[in-house]
RNA sequence: GUGGAAGUAGUUCAAUGGUAGAGCACCAGAUUGUGGAUCUGGCUGUUGCGGGUUCGAGCCCCGUCUUCCACCCCA
């Protein structure tokens, strides 16, 4: 083949729009990051489940269709079966709970972290391709198990190192109680959606928008009240008593809001926890408590771990009713946004904690023994495999953001000791034993590598 | 899906319609000799892709792809 035409076979290599490939410095803190909060999951005594990618369109859209809300990946496979490419988590949990009711026993508390679809038009932090993090618990329709969700979520923040980040909280059922108390709640979805965009067009576009809907400037003034705090740091339960009495008085949803906060409170984890009467979610299935978690410094780049309570989430495909709560942390959105502030969450992803390098080719053999012992003790060891001079091998560690590089002189080799340098500080220790070795790099790297790529 | 803006070397950015350039990065060598300094030399581009206008297009026009922004929805 000539060199001419063997150009013009190559395919160019690309992706498409909305999807993305994965480069070790993104991969590495993703992995870490899903690794740790599958333990923290499972510290909770949550348990893994999977479910395929595609399903019958019918079982994830219902017997309407309504694609075009979901922005679905649809398409008929070579059996012209009519089938699409899950856009969530949830609504596959939905079909796999009717169908193995028998074989789960409730109160059934599952994780599942993995790839969703949406045809969206893709923007930062905002892709056709993107990974959930969800977790739920069916078959308990209590304060107890929503405060275990939020209190999962708060923990989950902080297993994945993130910072500076504020839950919004509220109660669809509370809220649809005060509509009923005007009179309005045949109009609840419609009002819900207008109400959802007051934290992006803010406080009058939202009530001419209302004003429109309802038709009576006053209706529309009591749900603009609804929503709306007298300032940012209104105190939770001052929230919460002034919606009870704008919905007429305490009621069984905020009752459930008292015991959730009492439970937050006695956690010590309620500062993380805001009353936001404007969250609403667009789904319709929420019932309960619904929330977004928006981090401080980037509020505009939208949710990055949302939910709520459904009590009747698997209706579509049985008729037992099935109470659930959860939640699920958008993980490539969160990276996004993690990238564009800078986190050492994302930017110090190291491919090795050790590299030892190759200073003399005819010593690989004991390079390999130093590496088999400091494996073994959970070091991460790379060899550097070329036989380049030192500059290159520093350089090259420098790249791959490795913390310590190993080199032995003649000396060393003779009497099996070791010279460790710090490449941060440039440090040298002469002569170690490897115990000591070993010992000296994981004093500096455990801090570090708790989230570093274990 | 609809509307708007932008795409030039690995990267950050230049280039009145007239020979595509600079810094950083990278590579080789010298110097150093358990690195980042210095010196010398070098490489990198079908200006996203495809058409059109023109004697001549990175620049103008049309289409297309991708990214970013808005609507919508959301993670």
């Amino acid at each position: 083949m000539s060199k001419e035409t063997k150009a013009k076979s190559i395919i160019e290599p690309r992706v498409l729009k909305g999807f993305r490939d994965f480069l070790p410095s993104m991969e590495i803190p993703k992995k870490a990051i899903t690794n740790n909060l599958e333990k923290h999951f499972r510290s909770y005594g949550f348990v893994p489940i999977d479910t395929p990618i595609l399903e019958y369109t019918e079982v994830l859209l219902g017997k309407g269709g309504g694609e075009t809300d979901k922005q679905i990946f649809h398409f008929k496979d070579n059996g012209e079966r009519d089938v699409a490419l899950r856009f969530d988590l949830t609504v596959p949990f939905a079909r796999f709970l009717a169908q193995h009711q028998s074989e789960l026993s409730l109160p059934f508390k599952r994780f599942h972290i993995d790839k969703v679809w949406r045809g969206e038009n893709p923007q930062k932090g905002r892709y056709r391709e993107f990974t959930q993090c969800d977790f739920d618990i069916v078959g308990v329709d209590n304060a107890e198990a929503d405060f275990e969700i939020l209190s999962m979520m708060d923990s989950s923040f902080s297993v994945m190192g993130v910072q500076n980040y504020q839950f919004c909280i509220a109660h669809r059922g509370l809220f649809n109680t005060f509509l009923a108390h005007l009179g309005l709640l045949e109009m609840s979805v419609e009002i819900l959606r207008t109400v959802d965009k007051l934290r992006k067009i803010g406080k009058e576009e939202v009530q001419k928008l209302l004003h429109e809907l309802t038709g009576e400037g006053e209706k529309a003034n009591a749900i603009l009240q609804y929503i709306s705090k007298e300032d940012e740091k209104e105190p939770f339960l001052t929230t919460l008593d002034r919606l009870t009495a704008l919905a007429g008085g305490e009621n069984p949803h905020s009752e459930r809001m008292r015991t959730i906060y009492s439970y937050l409170h006695e956690a010590g984890i309620e500062e993380h926890f805001t009353f936001d009467p404007s969250i609403t979610r667009g789904l319709d299935y929420y019932t309960g408590i619904v929330y977004e978690t928006f981090l401080t410094e980037l509020p505009h780049f939208g949710s990055v771990c949302s939910g709520g309570r459904y009590n009747d989430l698997a209706g579509l495909y049985t008729k037992e009713e099935l109470p659930g709560v959860g939640s699920s942390i958008g993980l490539d959105r969160l990276l996004a946004a993690l990238e564009e502030l800078g986190s050492p969450i994302v930017s110090s992803a190291s491919s090795a904690d050790v590299a030892i390098f190759n200073t003399d080719v005819k010593h690989f053999s004991h390079y390999d023994r130093i590496a088999r012992v400091m494996r073994k003790d959970g070091l991460r060891v790379a060899i550097y495999l070329l036989n380049k001079k030192i500059g290159v091998q520093y350089k090259w560690a420098e790249t791959n953001a490795i913390p310590f590089a190993v080199l032995l002189s003649e000396d060393d080799v003779l009497s099996s000791t070791l010279t460790v340098k710090n490449l941060r500080t440039r440090e040298v220790h002469n002569a170690l034993s490897i115990e000591a070795a070993i010992a000296l790099i994981r004093k500096s790297t455990r801090r570090l590598t708790t989230l570093g790529g274990r």
